[in-house]
DNA sequence: TTGCGTGCAAAGGTTTTGCATGGCA
DNA sequence: TGCCATGCAAAACCTTTGCACGCAA
């Protein structure tokens, strides 16, 4: 299997992502109809046991790192939460450089597409010698909603 | 022992705060001592064991457990890492939020203290109506190291 | 003296790793 | 066929919990 990127006029970028598995399909198929919702490992395991691709926890876990690095799905930890959240991304998911900001309540992801963002991933790169990845990059908080619930 | 907090024009706060002992000392007095820096549990029991002041680990968990709870540590998780990370806030509570930046490549985390990025803080919660969380956010990307590396 | 704090050991969970087997290309 | 991926089991961690003992107040 061979991933395409389209780079910035230098040309085609390929990535090997290595043999193409019924696990693997079962994994990323299952976190895309997740929709932007998150995932543990374990979680992941339990809801393809009872499906007719059951797939073995470890597999599961060295997926799940594959994919990450392959930018297909991120990583991340939910305070109070011992075991990591995976969450679906997608090969598109490189497209617009915004910020994300994602609700610790409720768990929705809101797009920023804000200049105040846009110019303080400038000032970090000249004042802090920093290349910020806006894609990569989650902010958490709590969105109005749930701040009034509370 | 008892700390004191002044309210804003609403009187004396007080708060129990359990013992006096030799090992809640020094796990906050090697907190402070980090100023500003994080540390995980074993971390400090590590450094502990080297002291005149040994702490079983699970007394350093419940501990840093406490001391969260009573606002003097700030508990968080960084993404790849599965142990979780303390950090000193002091008594006055102000201090030391802040962003992280996180380097893809080679893994460091950086504190960024930085106007700009507090000012976009309280943009995104006027203009955007999201209560940023800054100590759970992290800023990923590759530090100027890493992109001279490549 | 009372009861909380401590340390040890064990348990509970998550994640990683070794190794033989199975399956993709 | 040549490797890579898988699955099982075990190991390696991180964190929590039970219990007896020690120590602060």
């Amino acid at each position: 299997m061979t991933l395409i990127f389209a780079g910035k006029g230098r040309g085609i970028v390929k990535r090997q992502t290595g043999y193409n598995t019924k696990q693997k399909d079962a994994i990323l198929g299952y976190m895309a109809a997740l929709d932007g919702a998150h995932a543990t490992a374990s979680e992941i395991a339990e809801h393809l046991a009872g499906t007719d691709t059951p797939v073995g926890i470890s597999t599961v876990y060295r997926q799940l790192e594959r994919l990450v690095g392959l930018g297909l799905l991120r990583r991340y930890y939910v305070d109070g939460n011992t075991s990591a959240c995976y969450q679906y991304i997608g090969e598109d998911g490189r497209g617009a450089e915004h910020f994300h900001l994602k609700c610790e309540d409720c768990g929705g992801v809101v797009h920023l597409k804000c200049d105040t963002a846009d110019k303080l991933k400038g000032h970090i790169m000249r004042e802090h010698a920093f290349h910020v990845n806006a894609v990569k990059t989650v902010f958490y908080g709590r969105c109005e909603k749930c701040l009034k619930q509370n």
